[in-house]
DNA sequence: CCGAGGAGTTGAAATTATTAAAAATTTTTT
DNA sequence: AAAAAATTTTTAATAATTTCAACTCCTCGG
C-alpha cells in the first residue's frame, strides 16, 4: 500500500488530509527503523519546528485504526511503528536493538491460522536473537 | 518448569531465595491471567502489606533475565507477565482484553524456525481477535 | 557471639510516557 | 466569506517506571 492509497483511504473515511498527517505518513513510508513516538517527534521537529507531540499521538492512533500503519508489539513496554501494514514477521536484535522486517512468504502461513472456538483476526510473529551485522562484529 | 526448579536455578545463579522472590514466583505460578505489574503489586500487597513496588520491578527483571518467567509483548505499550516460560502462543481478545494461553502442539513448529543470516533464539506468536466467551455473548 | 560487608528491600522522589482538556487555528461546508 | 466542524497546539493531569539513600537481614571471619 503506497502513500497515495493511504491518502485516499483517509479521505474516504472522512478524515481531512492535514499537513501533519501527510508528514507522519510520509516519514513512516521512508523510515525503515520502526521508530518510537519520540523518534518520530524528533525527526519531524527538525523539518517542521512547530509540531506537537499530542498531534503525533493522536494521528498515530487514527492511522493505526484505519490499518494504514502498524503499531508493533515486539519490545515489552515500548511502542514502535511500521509504515507497512501488510503481514510480515519482525526480528528484534538483542544486541543492537534494531528491528528488521522479515519476508518469509508462503512458508510463514504454515502455522495454525485458526484456533478452535476463537475468531482469529490477526496474527503477529516476532523473532528474537542476534542480527547478521552483530554476529559478524562478534567474531 | 515448576517452582522448585525455578528456585534451584535462582540459587545456582547466585541469587538469594528471598521471601519476596518466592512470593512473586508463587503468585505467577498460580495466576493464569497474565497480570500487569500493578496487578501483581495489588495482589501481593493484600497478603503482605509491606511489599515495595520497586522490589517487584527489580525482581521481575531478574526472573525474566534468568528465563524463569515471560514478559509478554502482546499489547502495545503494556507489560504483562506469564509464569510459564515454555514456548506457547498467546491470544489477546479485543473485546474483553483477556490474554489466553494456546497450546497448538507440533503444528506450531511448522513455520520457519531459522532465518538466513540471523541467530534465532526465541519466537513469539500472538493471535488477536475475539475469544469464545465474547463470541457467545454477542449472539 | 559480635561486628563488618554485601545483597536485597523499602519508600519517596524524580523521570518519562501518555492522555485529557481548553483555547487557537485550520479546513470544510454552505 | 461566514459559520460549523475538525484538527492542532499548549498546558495540565495522570500513569508507569526508574533512581536513590536509608534501612534490614544474612553471612562470614574473628
Amino acid at each position: 500500500m503506497n502513500l497515495d492509497e493511504k491518502k485516499k483511504i483517509l479521505k474516504e473515511k472522512g478524515y481531512s488530509l492535514t499537513f501533519q498527517r501527510i508528514a507522519i505518513l510520509e516519514y513512516l513510508e521512508n523510515c525503515k527503523t520502526h521508530p518510537s513516538v519520540e523518534m518520530i517527534y524528533e525527526e519531524l521537529r527538525k523539518k517542521y519546528p512547530v509540531f506537537s507531540k499530542a498531534t503525533i499521538y493522536n494521528n498515530l492512533q487514527v492511522l493505526k485504526n484505519l490499518g494504514l500503519i502498524w503499531e508493533l508489539e515486539i519490545e515489552s513496554g515500548k511502542v514502535r511503528f511500521d509504515g507497512n501494514p501488510e503481514f510480515h514477521p519482525h526480528f528484534l536484535c538483542k544486541e543492537c536493538g534494531k528491528i528488521f522486517d522479515l519476508y518469509v512468504g508462503e512458508e510463514s502461513k504454515k502455522f495454525p491460522q485458526e484456533i478452535e472456538g476463537y475468531r482469529v483476526e490477526e496474527i503477529r510473529i516476532n523473532y528474537y536473537g542476534i542480527c547478521s551485522q552483530c554476529r559478524k562484529k562478534r567474531k
